[in-house]
DNA sequence: TCATGGATATATGCATACAATTATACTCGC
DNA sequence: GCGAGTATAATTGTATGCATATATCCATGA
């Protein structure tokens, strides 16, 4: 019997990473062993190994009590996307190299599956299947590298991300981005997807620089 | 009184880590809790720790039994060249915009002591000063960002690299094109400096699938 | 002989207890 | 009233114990 488990600490992890994304612990808050434990009714082990996980992603940093949420800059957030243009675009042209049928198949459906919630106007859910999406490039660019590199990148961005994606016109663009880069890697064709990628981070970047007014 | 304590669970990663690149534990080696807590004379506690670290950059799988120890393929090398000839050329431009004239001192002085290990041949120290040189571009750039994304991929090529400087006529190659980043960033010329990081890094990718036979 | 099932050993996951360090608060002396 | 020094509290680091899941080995039966 294969009764998949998941640990508490994974669990824990999850949950932090995403409080911290979404702001329930806004920046600059600390957050200590023994509060998070109580908070969550567990004991402090898992929790250390969850927070040591936030702090190798960076999105906690060790202060003299406790660890602090940080944040980023708007400066380290456009260097962020000058280095996701680079770095997706390697990935995407690998996707385009390397995707199986499956993974096809499965990228597809999240993409019409954004279509739907696009019509709904859910924008939580929109920018979770936009999360999805870039996931689903580095895991199927067929090395660990891809994914080790730039989940921790696209992370650090997501707050940002979520006030862009909730402008829904923007996020019919950024569809159709996507819809690009789909199809370039469906004709497996690693110039086009490359190319694909490359605009639409470089459009994300900008939506951003807009609403952010940088 | 300042004493810099560092924990178990940090020195333990750093010896793993090390043991694991250097081929002290060889590839597919199985690692448990138990038995590395015999080893190491330390409980469970801190291993965990430093395991699941290890973890996190992929230096080792769990399997149905503790961790098994992976390989970066030569692949995966070249997957990571390819992102440093992309981001380095970023971090080298951005060095160049923002590098003070202390730190460009420091980075000068670090040239001539490379420059004296390589008239003594110590491959060793030609390595160290080589990937400090590399460092110091990530941390002048003007944004941890740079750092956290590179020192990574700059750590997991480490053992090829190793090999690779190990010639001293490639050495004297790899020396000259950082005079040239140096010389670059030293003008405040951001073009001129990602040009001479990119092909550097160019070079040291050939250098290894050279001598990797890939 | 080989498959099957259960006992045993081994591993991890989590909780808890203790030690040690660091921050905080308080008190005393000036 | 204020600073220094000390006591106290809070927090992390580490060890240990227990529960549970999994693998291994052995015995038993067809």
């Amino acid at each position: 019997m294969m009764h998949k488990t998941i640990s508490l600490a994974d669990q824990i992890f999850e949950r932090l990473e995403s409080d911290i994304l979404t702001g329930v612990y806004p920046i600059g808050s600390v957050l200590t062993e023994l509060s998070l434990s109580e908070d969550l009714g567990v004991s402090r082990t898992p929790i250390r190994e969850a927070v040591r996980r936030l702090e190798q992603e960076h999105l906690v940093e060790p202060s003299s009590k406790g660890v602090v949420v940080l944040s980023i800059t708007p400066h380290d957030a456009m260097i962020i996307y000058d280095i996701r243009i680079q770095v997706e675009g390697l990935a995407a042209r690998a996707c385009a190299e390397n995707i199986t049928d499956e993974q096809l198949a499965e990228m597809k459906e999240l993409l019409e599956l954004q279509e739907f919630y696009i019509k709904k106007a859910d924008s939580e859910k929109i920018k979770n299947t936009d999360s999805q999406f870039h996931q689903m490039i580095y895991q199927f660019a067929g090395s660990p590298v891809y994914y080790d590199t730039l989940a921790p990148l696209h992370n650090k961005t997501q707050k940002f991300r979520k006030a862009s994606v909730a402008r829904s016109g923007k996020a019919v663009n950024s569809h159709q981005e996507h819809h690009d880069i789909y199809r370039a890697i469906a004709a497996r064709d690693p110039d086009a997807a490359e190319l694909a990628m490359k605009r639409h981070v470089e459009e994300a970047k900008k939506r951003l620089a807009e609403l952010a007014e940088i």
